[in-house]
DNA sequence: CTGCCTGCAAACTCTTTGCACGAAT
DNA sequence: ATTCGTGCAAAGAGTTTGCAGGCAG
């Protein structure tokens, strides 16, 4: 149960679905986890290479579904063109997103009433919920006063 | 109030941002409101040129962000690569949509309590919310029975 | 050994953009 | 007359894939 279990996770799923362990997937797998917030899939790609310089972009694309299906990263999607990875560390599922317009950042918060939404509403159309996901856009704590978001990343 | 004001409601926007009315633009405009689901950017496409033939993938990707603005469509985004339209009829945004996974329908429902939740979280953040959406992956109804939906298009 | 994995580069999908001509105001 | 709009084709961004050689089990 402790984070260090997360390695031995992903090298047991790996094995159980017949998968060979290999230092470009660890190194993909220790990146991945050394990151503080979410990222991409080029970061992601940046950061395996300095454990392992050998890791090629393709392999990193090839990895992430691995991870996420093993539960060891959640995708997030922003409806941005890139996606987004998290480590799926607190098992928490039932999360908002909530997205600053101007620095681009996003923030994780709970959402504990999700569930009893998706499991409601599907249910009155006759469908058997999977997942969901709410996400809020929004202008940042400075935007108020300065008109815009010092943490503002692009244009 | 009628649904025709709507083809007004877009000229005027056009006219009042001191752009052309044209008649590509006319075109895809009659060919987004005569959608009856979720269309793409292609299907759009397909269906202007039955109107227009000189309608062009360019001219319905620059046209599309004037109908999202003047709010006579609303742009859904599943995060599947695509994006999708819908004429902004009812005026409802807050809606969420419950896509199936087996037959990649998109079905809108109501969920009013929306705006109070993008409220209540943002303000705990001192954001300031703009939009949010929620989306609720799920089983066709014909899922549960057959154990798999009738009317998968892919794979 | 055998089959899965790898890097590379090319291919793909959806969308955006530069350009020179054409049309709306 | 201007200014904006258009189609075309090329460019972009992010991601996927075919291939021939390489490594894990």
């Amino acid at each position: 149960m402790s984070s260090e279990s997360s390695r031995e996770k992903f090298q047991a799923y790996l094995t159980q679905q017949g998968l060979h362990v290999t230092n470009q997937r660890l190194a993909i797998f220790d990146a991945a986890l050394a990151q503080k917030e979410h990222f991409t899939a080029e970061q992601l790609l940046d950061r395996a290479r300095t454990i392992d310089d050998s890791v090629s972009r393709a392999t990193v694309y090839r990895t992430l579904p691995l991870m996420t299906e093993s539960q060891i990263l959640r995708e997030v999607d922003i409806g941005s063109g890139e996606k987004f990875y998290l480590p799926a560390s607190s098992g928490n599922t039932q999360v908002a997103q909530v997205v600053c317009v101007d620095c681009d950042r996003i923030f994780e918060i709970s959402a504990p009433f999700m569930e009893w939404y998706g499991s409601t509403v599907s249910l009155k159309l006759g469908l058997k919920p999977i997942s969901q996901r709410l996400q809020v856009s929004a202008h940042c704590i400075a935007y108020r006063s300065s008109g815009r978001c010092p943490n503002r990343l692009k244009k």
